[in-house]
RNA sequence: GGGGGGUUUCCCGAGCGGUCAAAGGGGUCAGACUGUAAAUCUGAUGGCUUAGCCUUCGCAGGUUCGAAUCCUGCACCCCCCA
């Protein structure tokens, strides 16, 4: 079989692995069964989720057969893995609506049609929550050294702070996690677990376990974590993560959001989200080093992603919401186009007769949000800040009719580059 | 318990009776440049019915024609002695 590890590894999605010689060769023998494992603790997928996610899509390309996991048991307790504090419970229906939320989500990425290679779709829920307590604790817990447990860098960096503790609860969640990798061995014969570099405690935990109980080796794989070359985290925005869901994260956003990746950054996202190839890839990055205002990587990786996550026609309302917003002046369009544009602007209702009264620039433009005060909002337009329909106002006194509507009863403001508000006038 | 220092506009930090809506820096916003980038440069940065007016310098009073600046009390923070 063609070499998934020399695939992934080119990508740079490989962070560590277990006896990287040996998993190697598993996997070129033939077609081999791993999983991922996903907690919802949201109900909507965001980016952070994708690398591990397209990284089981890689393998399932390759002939392998991956197996989603979600984590309805593991949800209930919360990993520490990577967190600094002790989180909160979420309720058993938020939990449910989580996971079937993030199924549908998962469905689009995997090939769940038949045939060997068909992706899995698994709950640990089914099997963890008629597992009695005083069963786990002698099946399962009788082989978990703490003093092993307290080593891994998830539990001992919590203990090392004064200001944060770590309940028994989260202390116990790798235990859950190992026995969903013993679990899925014995059902599917998985023998793979991937995941962000944060779970390589959890995955290890999971192997260790499996010798210990059953005496089969099964292997771990992480990928790096999602960060910008300065180091901060990748994938957030001001007002929080970039979801899948489109009624959380707009395709307009989407594309925008990776339409802006820093030069320094853009070859990374291509290697890791797209499914260009390698020479095409390594042609991007050329041609970024000859000519980076074009930005024809980050257009690509827009491009590609956007209709990856959002498909073709998401990718069509990204790409015409990015072209009127960056574009010419707006004008002679219908309330329907705007609003449809302009999905993600917030808008601000007015009387239709303040205007058709004449409206003074100032005020539109505090009343449309865009500004503190209407001491701010003077002081944009008169440096040049503020446009109606995508025209610069010329003054501040300037007033506003309905001339100016964009359509039948819309209005465009923009303060500097990119801040948009819609005023909508009521009859 | 005794002695000393502090609390300033989003943050840090000057100010020590009028010229203080309050220096400087940071942040933020806008402009120029540009690649819807970074860096850089420029301007702005309490509110309003903006040649003016109103509110702001821990809180409450007082002195004064006039206080962020002086006095009294209160609250909180820091340091030193016990």
């Amino acid at each position: 079989m063609q070499d998934i590890i020399a695939e992934l590894a080119w990508r740079g999605l490989i962070h560590q692995t277990t006896d990287e010689q040996q998993l190697r060769r598993r996997l070129t023998e033939g077609p081999r069964v791993l999983y991922a494992g996903f907690d919802p603790t949201a109900d909507s997928l965001h980016v952070g989720h994708l690398m591990p996610l397209l990284m089981l899509r890689r393998f399932q390309r390759f002939g392998h057969r991956p197996i989603v996991l979600v984590g309805g048991a593991t949800g209930m307790i919360g990993d520490p893995s990577g967190k600094s504090e002790e989180r909160n419970l979420l309720s058993v229906e938020t939990l449910a609506h989580n996971v079937e939320s993030m199924q549908a989500q998962m469905r689009a990425f995997l090939d769940f049609g038949s045939g060997a290679g068909q992706a899995v779709l698994a709950n640990n829920y089914d099997w963890m929550h008629r597992f009695g307590v005083l069963d786990f604790l002698r099946d399962i817990g009788k082989n978990f050294p703490v003093n092993v447990m307290l080593a891994k860098d998830s539990v001992r960096s919590r203990l090392e702070r004064t200001d944060a503790g770590l309940s028994f609860t989260e202390f116990s969640y790798m235990l859950l996690q190992a026995y969903d990798f013993v679990h899925l061995h014995k059902e599917f014969g998985c023998e793979l677990q991937i995941g962000a570099s944060d779970q390589w405690g959890n995955i290890t935990a999971g192997i260790d376990l499996a010798r210990r109980m059953h005496g089969v080796q099964l292997y771990g794989l992480t990928c790096p974590l999602l960060t910008k070359s300065d180091g901060s985290k990748m994938g957030k925005t001001e007002s929080g993560a970039l979801w899948l869901a489109p009624e959380r994260t707009s395709p307009y956003k989407f594309y925008q959001y990776w339409i802006n990746v820093e030069d320094a950054d853009v070859v990374k996202c291509l290697r890791y989200f797209t499914d260009l190839a390698r020479e095409e890839i390594e042609a991007l990055d050329a041609a970024r080093a000859a000519d980076p205002g074009r930005r024809e990587s980050q257009r690509r990786l827009a491009e590609e992603f956007t209709r990856l996550v959002h498909g073709e026609g998401g990718l069509a309302k990204a790409r015409r919401a990015s072209d009127i917003l960056f574009g010419a002046e707006i004008a002679a369009l219908s309330d329907a186009e705007l609003g449809e544009i302009f999905a993600d602007v917030p808008s601000h209702e007015m009387e239709m007769q303040s205007l058709t009264a004449g409206l003074n620039v100032v005020d539109a433009f505090a009343a449309a949000g865009l500004a503190k005060s209407k001491g701010d909002a003077r002081r944009t337009i008169t440096q040049g800040g503020g446009y109606v329909n995508n025209r610069r106002v010329a003054a501040a006194d300037t007033t506003l009719t309905a001339s100016d509507l964009a359509s039948e009863s819309v209005m465009v403001l923009r303060s500097g580059k990119k801040n948009y508000a819609l005023l909508r006038f009521r009859r």
